[in-house]
DNA sequence: TAAATAACATACATATTAGTATGTTTTATT
DNA sequence: AATAAAACATACTAATATGTATGTTATTTA
């Protein structure tokens, strides 16, 4: 049983650190020797734990890409009964840009470089796992913003989630452009002009 | 004084389908054979006219990338004097998505595209090109936003830079999450959500 | 405790790629 | 027309990549 254990051990480190690459260096440019240094194991022990590039790749959309998302994006959303939508809104949207560490500011958002990376120009699989990331996010987010309607916090005739889907591509995009800037002005701009939306949207 | 043309057109056909397998396959995954098997021309041809990869690649953006985004989205905000500056803007962010091939929306936004594989990770000459780009159309599209503020068709207590880049940012966000899906859903939210903005933000 | 198997390491075969060096052909110049 | 130079083509080098084959060592199991 303590095989086991070493076994799972293992494949977690290769997954997280080929995370932190792909993060890095992009999917593509990011090889196995690469990762397999940051481990200090021997690329056999790469094709032991995993099939192939494709493979791990993934396996890091599935375990790592995801949980970020989640843990950052969807979970705040979940205990929205006792919160004011708006702000709940606005907090998810801006508090955790306010928060990123200069490595992050500077290399973006994984699942969105993963998705203009690798998104429609490779294997169908990465497709199928990164829309659904965003589906997931967007439906959990529209839910919040129907309840808002529900609550009148937010006004009756808009359109939850197209609402959504500007919250999500705008933050997506942002974080993008971000990276070829080497200040924070364009969150700046972003943070002061999603504050006005969500209050125009308010009740 | 014919060699002239010759060279000149060579270099052009090359720039023109570097770009078009840039956009195809992304600048990492492009090599310099393929590009070249598309000219039917060999690789010492691309060596006597360019430098190396990168070399093109920054011609591609100089070139090709700057024009595209000149002629959809700079140019058009030119002769604003006699338009109704939120019908423009609208305009300018919805009817292009509208006409957008089936290819141009697989592949989202060449700009964008380059920004998030190679923004930040690579050259940084790139990064500036990159950046000078987007803030290009950045200063255009605020100054347009600022005549709409002065002639009273937009609200005097808006801010104009950010409601550019988050304009600008929504847009690109959104071409990025396009390309993994296989509908045009994510664009119909998205045109849904920024007419309702441009309204909320008009007198 | 011996055999079997999992967990790795090492060596290797194959492919691909960037870039160079050196050809050949076309165009320009004198 | 002869020479020079530009526009390409071909051949090659060197580096790097993926994936495999075959080792060795540590665990597990019978």
């Amino acid at each position: 049983m303590q095989q086991d254990l070493k076994s799972k051990a293992t494949k977690e480190l290769i997954i997280q650190k080929s995370f932190e690459i792909f993060y890095e260096k992009g999917y593509n440019s990011t090889n196995i020797p690469d990762i397999m240094k940051e481990t200090n194991l021997s690329k056999g022990a790469f094709y032991h734990h995993f099939k192939n590039k494709c493979d791990i790749g993934k396996i890091v959309i599935n375990k790592i890409i995801k949980k970020r998302i989640y843990d950052g994006f969807i979970s705040p959303l979940k205990d929205y009964e006792n919160k004011n939508i708006p702000e709940l809104i606005l907090y998810v949207f801006t508090q955790r840009i306010k928060n990123y560490s200069e490595k992050e500011k500077q290399l973006g958002c994984p699942a969105n470089n993963l998705i203009n990376e690798i998104g429609c120009t490779q294997e169908n699989d990465f497709r199928v796992l990164l829309s659904g990331l965003i589906s997931d996010w967007n439906e959990s987010l529209t839910k919040v913003i129907k309840e808002g309607v529900r609550k009148k916090e937010l006004h009756s005739n808009i359109n939850p989630k197209a609402i959504s889907t500007l919250l999500i591509g705008s933050f997506e995009g942002i974080r993008g452009i971000r990276k070829v800037y080497d200040d924070d002005v364009i969150f700046q701009d972003y943070i002061s002009s999603i504050k006005y939306y969500i209050k125009s949207i308010s009740t």
